[in-house]
DNA sequence: GCTGGAAAACTGATACGACAGTTTAATATT
DNA sequence: AATATTAAACTGTCGTATCAGTTTTCCAGC
């Protein structure tokens, strides 16, 4: 409607510093490395002194992981590294199931022939390397590493039903669920054989409801199970962080 | 573990100010209730002003709308009310069908009898406030009300689920679609008598199974119309805001 | 008339300082 | 010794100022 002068090109995306976007991304790599443990006390100003910035930004990165959930912080005392409870723990299982059954249900409806053979040509190599894990002794690194390869994994059927907003919700349930997982260091990584090429094959060759239950046995298997084991590490149900709950509660339509 | 002297009450909740809380909450409820059209430009210092406030908490303020999708904002050169594009639009409804649907799940599995005789009495009188809209002219106040109680009836289903995760993201999915489609005024608010009815009946007395599906094709009633009426008003795919995508892209796992 | 480019008027980003809560440690009181 | 009180050391919050990009405006040149 108004002036139609030279379409500008698309050349500007640097960044002159972006001091918060590079806090936010140590501090949100530091959490999921499992460097900064649940609990750990995030001052603004130590943040700042090691980042070599000014507090602000560092408000700001806090501010967004705190949206995200990996962050609580209360008024004026203090944040930190967020303890989950055991409900919000089951809370996410239940939000991961609702998300990952309607994805496997995409991907059934929408997936081309390229989505699925690399679907399963990618369930293989995990289930490959699923085996070699369960032979060699427990290492950090390499179980981070299978949890990495086990995401992609997700994200690619995820990626084939063609809709980015589900697939930032599915990674962010991921993220927060294995964020707390890392914290309990072996002995998940044992999966039965060819666990992963089985639930590819339904997906690719199934209906959409088939392809949605396949997926839906996939996540609940041994659910309860981590769910037990995480309880122990998580912080109590009441009185998370010694007076009730963080700041920012609702995030959409009040009134 | 520490010290366990007397156990502090749980009396800190006042907020002595909060300036960015209020900011925050003025912006988001100007923009649900279409006072803030968007595309509107969103200048700091000028809601600093009308708010009687620096920038500092209008800044957060923006930030924490622009995590959950009501504000986008390019570096360094304005903020405003964001305008969905169609596909945004589709995914969203994606996202909601998968919620919901996993709601109503739960709700099978978990409604407690209360529960059950509580969504029944209010599908009846949400059928009845539909009909009664139906013969009355249009209203913007009637319409939005009607979206209110359409939208505390979903709440109602996934409060039974006992899942907070669940309920919030619902919440989250249907704000984002009705923020939208507020700016589309008539004609929606016509459904087919006692369709609420039914569907209370299918979920109170169905299996799990059932419930999900009759709660999937309550959701996908007049999908397609209405995202195509929606994408009219959206902005087009591309060139949504001139030069690419909003900053702050992703918000999980990155390496 | 249209095009090109410089300058002005915006924008958010960041730093710093002051302040008011909260927590913790030390101290006084019983 | 256990408890109440006070002081000190934190915490995030917010205001003001400065800076560097972006957008718009406006004027010169064709």
């Amino acid at each position: 409607m108004k002036s139609m002068k030279t379409e500008v090109p698309v050349l500007s995306r640097r960044k002159p510093a972006d001091y918060a976007e590079s806090a936010y991304r140590r501090l949100c790599d530091a959490i999921l490395e499992g460097r900064l443990m649940p609990g750990t006390p995030l001052s603004r100003r130590v943040l700042a002194a090691e980042f070599g910035m000014s507090t602000v930004p560092v408000g700001e990165a806090l501010l967004r992981l705190e949206a995200e959930g990996l962050v609580e912080s209360r008024p004026r005392a203090g944040s930190r590294v967020r303890i989950p409870t055991a409900s919000e723990i089951q809370g996410n299982y239940e939000l991961r199931e609702a998300l990952e059954t309607h994805s496997a249900r995409l991907f059934a409806e929408r997936a081309t022939d390229a989505d699925r053979k690399a679907l399963v040509a990618a369930a293989e190599k995990l289930d490959a390397m699923f085996d070699e894990l369960k032979r060699k002794p427990y290492s950090a690194a390499r179980h981070a590493q299978a949890e990495r390869k086990h995401m992609r994994f997700h994200m690619l059927i995820a990626g084939a039903g063609r809709c980015v907003e589900l697939e930032n919700a599915i990674e962010r349930s991921r993220v927060l669920l294995f964020n707390w997982l890392f914290t309990m260091s072996a002995e998940f990584g044992e999966l039965p054989g060819g666990w992963h090429g089985t639930l590819a094959r339904k997906l690719v060759g199934g209906s959409p409801r088939e392809a949605a239950e396949a997926m839906r046995v996939h996540v609940r298997y041994r659910k309860d199970e981590v769910i037990e084991r995480l309880s122990e590490l998580a912080g109590p149900e009441t009185a998370r962080m010694a007076r009730g709950p963080q700041r920012h509660r609702n995030g959409g339509s009040r009134k």
